[in-house]
DNA sequence: AAAGGACTGTTATAAAATTAACAGTCCTTT
DNA sequence: AAAGGACTGTTAATTTTATAACAGTCCTTT
């Protein structure tokens, strides 16, 4: 059995998302059983890999046979912490906020979008994928009343930390920060950073750099 | 000097765009001059791990002294390939493409939008943000004429691959890939996911293990 | 102009993550 | 029901990454 004590590494958190992803596709297709090296082999990476991660929070396999592709999915789906459900509020309803109301997939993985936030007085009151746009002035005693438990920042950066605060105040603990910046927050609040940006000047890196085959 | 022969891990790469983040703050700043442990300090890593990261392409700072601010940021700039500018063009001008061409820091980068295209017959021929959209049936003239480099895929997952394969065949080299599943491309292109729903489910791990101070 | 100190580049050490190896288990097949 | 094989859980080895240490250099100050 794994061994649930020790601090699991962000690189292995990292990657259940993709475990989880590849193994609803594989029930979607009505594959019932897979081993570590079938899975492997599909996501382009090592068996030992996946053993070594899963182990990280138990035995859910069995030798001989594999794993249930259904139950290691349930299994990984309840580790990730999606089946309670999230309440989301987006606070930026500019272009991209506007983008993510309308994401369907965040839905379907248990994460509901329960506010929507700005301050631009011509689209306070608008429907938008049927949210009423709040102004920010509602923030703190609408978070009061419907505990959402996490916020997506999707404003201009300049406003980035001074909401973060209102919002940290307020007892949010979860960040989905668009902002080009980083936003300064206690330790026991988890942010996770979306830098458009730095995505794409990796990018830039790394096609200088890589190896033209054909050439 | 550093070491420019041996290759660059992705750890590093993906380190650079947040150092010329930080850089270009400190030189809107007005300051001159900035010590490894001084930056260290600002981006909550430690001085060493700068040096070590810096010392992958070259000597840039000067003992007793430290690096000069814009130097060092315009130094950065040439390694992540910046200077010579990136052509894209957004594929799908859903909510998401849409967000993408308004968001206004790629174009500060260096990284043009030249061209969006959809498939939708009420999307072909308006004007988003300054750019007409164009009928998914002129992808392969357009990359010819115009030769882009970069290809935003924003477009439903069913779609992906199939899309992916026409760029890749027209010579796109490089993808910031939006859609939820992981594109089957050569070794030689490059593909930076930016998987929305996977980051909220890290998200939500994190959120159900982190320690809670006040408790 | 000389001495001291600050700070880099670089090498050495430590820590962490990945891969490999293997013993043991349980399915499957005959 | 017994034997073989497939596959896991787990430990060991390797590789990679991060941190620490230090020698050497070049500013700065007097």
């Amino acid at each position: 059995m794994g061994d649930i004590s020790k601090k699991v590494s962000v690189e292995v958190v990292k990657r259940l998302p993709r475990y989880y992803r590849y193994l609803g596709d594989l029930a979607d297709n009505g594959i019932v059983r897979v081993s570590s090296h079938m899975l492997g082999e599909k996501m382009n990476i090592t068996a030992s890999q996946i053993r070594q991660d899963l182990n990280c929070f138990g035995g859910f396999g069995q030798q001989g046979y594999g794993y249930n592709v259904e139950a290691l999915y349930n299994a990984i789906g309840e580790i990730l912490g999606l089946h309670n459900g999230h309440k989301i509020i987006i606070v930026g309803a500019g272009h991209l906020g506007q983008a993510l109301i309308n994401y369907k997939s965040f839905e379907k993985r248990g994460f509901t979008i329960i506010g929507v936030f700005d301050i631009k007085e011509d689209l306070i009151g608008q429907d938008l994928g049927g949210h009423k746009v709040l102004h920010m002035d509602e923030l703190e005693s609408f978070i009061e009343n419907k505990k959402p438990d996490i916020a997506v920042l999707s404003i201009p950066k300049t406003a980035a930390n001074n909401v973060a605060q209102r919002l940290v105040t307020c007892g949010i603990k979860g960040f989905m920060n668009f902002c080009y910046v980083d936003i300064d927050v206690p330790d026991d609040v988890c942010v996770e950073n979306i830098h458009l940006s730095d995505t794409l000047m990796t990018l830039s890196y790394r096609l200088k750099n890589t190896q033209n085959k054909d050439i």
